[in-house]
DNA sequence: TTGAAAGCGCTAACAT
DNA sequence: ATGTTAGCGCTTTCAA
């Protein structure tokens, strides 16, 4: 079922099957009917490869996702798609199957959908130049920037927080309760990536504070599910070692982190107060409701759609924006005992 | 930056390229490794367009899913990934843009990726043999059946729960326990879909045991969101119409009823208990534990896979599969006081 | 207003 | 072991 079977089939040629198809003016009325009659009746779709193929340019930009379920992309990933229509171009989603590497997805992408640009949700924090080679479009990393790797600044755009200075932040709010004994659950120490910067300002605003760095209080998960969050709270608790306050570095690990807390008898923030950092819808219905440090997910999502079209649009060149988050006060956190 | 430039710089033919790109066995090593060579020198990346044009089959099994940021998917999703690995295939996920339609977007991913089969998720209730007509590849409804459409039951698969039976069941648990004011929380009575389904379950149960179906127990959120749930919640608490328990048809919806009850100062279970169905995983993280029938979502997925291999393979014809759920006991139903 | 034909980038016969 | 070439399905000049 081609183009060609339509031609056919309505007796014109193909190239009148694809001004039909495609609203070009100067069809008859008669012919563009007929066509469109038999479209419907032969239930012909076209092939969009084929159309993409031959296709100089498009107007899409390419959304590229790391990470199904993470509920923080939510709603970004709802933003994004809103100012990209509003922006006037179209949003091609693409998931990244596990373990997959989204450069390399991501310049396929690119070159078979023709893209103008692209977005990067939950990268790696480590991309080399000569990875991103393959990409001859801008792109922006929202949520996430290159931390760890060797990319010239004026290589691409990227719209996230300061992790560490968030994290800092986040347990100085404890600290400033009152709490001297503040565990951390986190992914890893050293995964060169969100959890490793959120570590780091951990550390800084302990050290900031005269708070000695305490091994036993340090928790790693070893992955971002809830599972292992719930888990890591376990091993916490059963190596003895007395706190007040935990800071997690993703709200849904804190999620499972109070129910840990709870199932072992803590109350909170009686007992134990917990902050954490993203502010993902849910963590506004737990109870208590969760005290985090809100990033701003909508307007990063607007903010990178907003770099991405000034860029494809040769209105300004490549940006790098610092989001704040805010604090949200719930009730998870309260003065020590 | 095409396969022919590579043939340019490495001095060979395009063909010879393509073998190389394809792991062809009959290539010298020397040219092997030069083109290799050069792809990596021009960081060429293959136009998977193209590719897909020309292929005359692919492997692939298409997994077209509506509605981004459903936590009740994503569990699907891994374990159809991880299945249709399994089975040898690879799997393709393709996002429904909101307000687009999935049938025309699963036909036109299916053509242009030569897909073999294809599994719908989250989709509409009532196909139209019209509509579907344009799928010319097996494919099965993963969580939904078509119970509103048209559709004869040999013209397609579908694995899921029932609904209808289902809802009535985890009614029956709050009637069983002596509740009688029960009081429900959907989308809409009539949405054409799994809350329709789910409120006859409701009505069902009611009528079954001899219990009035009181208008004012029933509150419509028109949405099936978490902060729609919680307005619901707090707009049925205000008709100051009593009630003892409630049946949320979705647990995500049902999280954040329960936030919405505890802030109106409802103790839960002892003022009011909650029941639910899905099972996502956050539901095992609230205080108390959300009691609810959890859908198989792994079994779903790997079911759905089964079927549309056997289908593809033609091992077998299309099946309709009904998947049980599995009460678990939480904390948040008890007796009424 | 319509048709013929070139060509998008690639793979797979078919030659050599 | 390598090159030549014919399409895959579509859009778009260019002619008529």
């Amino acid at each position: 079922m081609t183009i060609k079977d339509v031609a056919e089939h309505s007796g014109v040629s193909v190239s009148t099957v694809s001004r039909v198809l495609n609203n070009h003016p100067d069809v008859s009325e008669a012919v563009r009917s007929r066509v469109l009659e038999t479209v419907r009746e032969l239930h012909y779709v076209p092939n969009s490869s084929a159309r993409d193929l031959v296709r100089p340019q498009s107007d899409a930009i390419g959304l590229v996702v790391r990470g199904v379920g993470n509920p923080f992309f939510s709603s970004v990933i709802r933003a994004v798609e809103q100012a990209v229509n509003q922006a006037g171009y179209t949003m091609v989603l693409h998931q990244i199957p596990s373990g997959e590497d989204e450069i390399r997805a991501a310049a396929e992408l690119a070159r078979s959908k023709r893209l103008l640009g692209l977005i990067l949700l939950g990268g790696c924090f480590d991309y080399t130049p000569e990875q991103t080679a393959a990409l001859e479009i801008p792109f922006v990393c929202c949520s996430f920037t290159n931390s760890f790797g060797s990319l010239k600044k004026d290589a691409y755009s990227s719209v996230s927080i300061d992790d560490q200075a968030e994290a800092r932040r986040a347990v100085e709010v404890l600290i400033r309760q009152g709490h001297r004994k503040i565990a951390v659950l986190l992914d890893s120490v050293q995964d060169h990536s969100i959890s490793e910067l959120r570590y780091r300002g951990y550390c800084q605003a302990l050290s900031e504070n005269g708070i000695p760095l305490e091994p036993d209080l340090v928790a790693e998960t070893g992955a971002f599910d809830m599972s292992a969050a719930y888990e890591g709270t376990r091993r916490l608790l059963a190596r003895k070692k007395e706190f007040t306050a935990l800071f997690v570095i993703a709200d849904s690990m804190a999620i499972a982190a109070m129910k840990a807390l709870h199932d072992s008898g803590r109350r909170i923030p009686e007992d134990c107060s917990i902050i954490a950092i993203d502010g993902i819808d849910m963590s506004s219905y737990t109870v208590p409701t969760l005290t985090t440090l809100i990033q701003p997910q909508e307007a990063m999502g607007e903010e990178a759609v907003r770099i991405l079209v000034d860029m494809v649009e040769e209105r300004a060149a490549n940006r790098h924006i610092r989001m704040d988050t805010t604090l949200r006060i719930g009730g998870s956190v309260a003065a020590p005992n």
